[in-house]
DNA sequence: TGCTAAGCGAGACGGTACGTCCCGTCTTAAT
DNA sequence: ATTAAGACGGGACGTACCGTCTCGCTTAGCA
């Protein structure tokens, strides 16, 4: 998934890259970023820590930033979409898919990797594809799924839907008080689901009709039933 | 609204200090934050814009980010709550509260500043406090005003209902594909407020009522009214 | 004259060299040597010059010297050693052959180079039998005519006297003010030829016999008829 | 003697050069002057020695100049000019006054150091007034009283007479087969006062006279006598 | 009013990190 | 088998900037 700065294969002739540098820089970058921040990551102390020279680090990656989104990307969790035909708790499960990179990956790296994306668009594109948009597709599918059920109202847009909900995790993971725990996530779906279902009394009651038939299996999916 | 590093009054004698430094400084930080973003803001170039020294900015500020802040302080424009007694129309509006920041304020400049400040519980609380707060303050008490009309289902949770909605405008301001549109914002208020509102149609009506009321004034406050 | 690293013929098969780079990287190189010295010489930069690659260079010459070495060889003059019959004239002329290397070679390209060789005694030995050896050989013939004739004192060191010659042009070629002038070389070679000729007012008498006869024919070998 | 790259009094005011930074730096450059001569002189291997940075070095000297010639400048011997009263013996114990300079610095680090002042007019200077004129000056001075003592021939070029003295050492030491040995010192500066001197026979009976008179002395200084 | 000392301004320092040039070597494909 | 050329890993370069220290000057408060 990494991205050289120039390609490593593109040239028929000359030296091959040596792939042990290239397992050696991102990890070193991984640890600096735990310990400093994007702020504080130095390429020559990455260097330094994997062994080996700035030179060899900027034939493979165009600078820091590409460096460190590169890193970040070896250690992004592949999100899982919820499919357990339960709409209600689906959606609540969502907003797990879309705190994934932030369990692994502390916020403000991630923000101030972004910041500085902002003035290269095709690194600002590279960030969005490799952090933003995996959790995004994962709940769209949910969602496409809530509207193939016909569980929720046509006129609802479904991009704007997934802006919410991801934005509340991105918003609280950034600037919030902490990360959203369980019970507000269940809250949030349920002011959204009022606004967005065709018939919400419904999903409840076929969320803990599903309850009542897992009771007692182990590892149920329905691990968050929400009470009207 | 300029939080000086050392007290410029804590001693009793001692040459004061310039003020037009401080001016001079906080124009230049400006200045330099607009052509660079945060990333490359450089005391050294701030210091030779003001046309003073490093030291200078040093004994007023603590460092980078404090000074960063300091100089957006002073250009945030204080946000004036909406209240025009139509709820639908007072929360369509907060959206361009919350967006208030991000026009005088480039996005991924408030964005890295605010990654800088992740590590200092101090500056994160004062950042907090001056570019978010007062956006959410502003918002806070329209919704209050809408909760006191018994507009508002009485289990929502007034804490949330502000993040989803300043949530939306900070994801799209950072990550998403544009400024949200007043034609969005409507929409998105239009699925929060069906699932918020104790009774969303009156709310509707009641929208519709105060339009037609003021139709043909200048400047109306209802420039957005909603349909069911 | 080129010395390559690897002899060019060594193996019995395989692709032979391009004699065409060899006289590309010579030029090139000189090139260089005019603009930058000897310490500005970078085979990156003469290769790029000469069109081809690094190892192509380090396949025919070992190193930077060598390669400065191969190069200047090719435009030293081959001094021609003075025989007039005159031995005032004969070495009156012969600081000109000790000058003929710098008329083609800037003298601090040929002293930096020198340097160089300093801790490799082969290349040390090339040099100096390059650069330093053919205008010594042919004063020295010319030194041994004088000595046939009888003009020398018996007890005069001919190396020694070798030494004194050729040092004052290097010497003055280095560090001094400017070249040896005619002028001056006549007046060292007076003081010179009055400490080691066994009758140094009979040579000078010679001189002015030889000046007499030629005088008036073109190109005559007298230019530098000195007076006591 | 050091001329630092920026005066370190210049200004009134900043912080004061550390001295010791100095100290080590010369130090270290001298190492690494002996170790690898003036080629392999790295400004980098020169700070870690010293421990410090490469800019601190910058901030003193203006590159390697002249960090070199500083540095050798601390170590050259200042030469004491021979007075006999016998010009003969003097004039022999010049080549060692000449050879002072290559008895503690090895011969190729000042001509490849020479080699690069070359382009730099300043720095040539600087480098002959150190390193080349105290000893011609030593040896003008004796030559000075050998002409007031009457002893020379009045159409004699002083400053030739130096330039074939100290010539001859230069060349001996870059280029000659070993330095200069008493013996053809001596057999150098005969054939010279032969040319030179008004009454060669007068100064050897003089020396000749000198050395009997002081015969048994312990630390003679008619070490050299020599016979016609 | 004159004195004292605290604080200010600016300059320069010591040092980290940058992004680049070049070196000398290794590798592949062609001859 | 040996070449030509591309690319590699790494050493060193000269510079921008950081955060601090030092100086001389300014000014307020006390005698």
């Amino acid at each position: 998934m990494s991205k050289p700065h120039r390609s490593a294969t593109g040239g028929v002739g000359g030296r091959p890259r040596d792939p042990q540098i290239d397992d050696a820089v991102l990890s070193a970058t991984l640890e600096v970023l735990g310990e400093t921040g994007y702020t504080g990551l130095s390429l020559e102390e990455v260097a330094r820590r994997a062994g080996t020279s700035r030179p060899a680090i900027y034939r493979r990656w165009a600078g820091r930033a590409p460096l460190a989104l590169a890193a970040i990307a070896t250690r992004l969790d592949v999100p899982s979409p919820p499919d357990t035909g339960c709409t209600l708790c689906d959606l609540a499960e969502s907003f797990n898919v879309f705190l994934a990179a932030y369990r692994t990956i502390r916020p403000e790296v991630l923000s101030s990797l972004y910041a500085e994306c902002a003035s290269d668009p095709q690194l600002r594109a590279r960030y969005l594809e490799t952090v933003i948009e995996p959790s995004r597709r994962a709940v769209g599918r949910t969602l496409d799924r809530a509207i193939l059920r016909g569980d929720l109202r046509t006129d609802i847009d479904r991009e704007q839907l997934l802006d919410i909900v991801g934005s509340l995790v991105h918003y609280r993971a950034l600037f919030g008080r902490q990360h959203l725990t369980d019970a507000e996530a269940e809250s949030a779906i349920e002011t959204l689901l009022r606004g967005a279902a065709v018939d919400y009394p419904a999903l409840v009651a076929h969320s803990e009709a599903l309850e009542q038939e897992h009771r007692g299996a182990s590892g149920g999916r329905h691990t968050h039933p929400i009470a009207t």
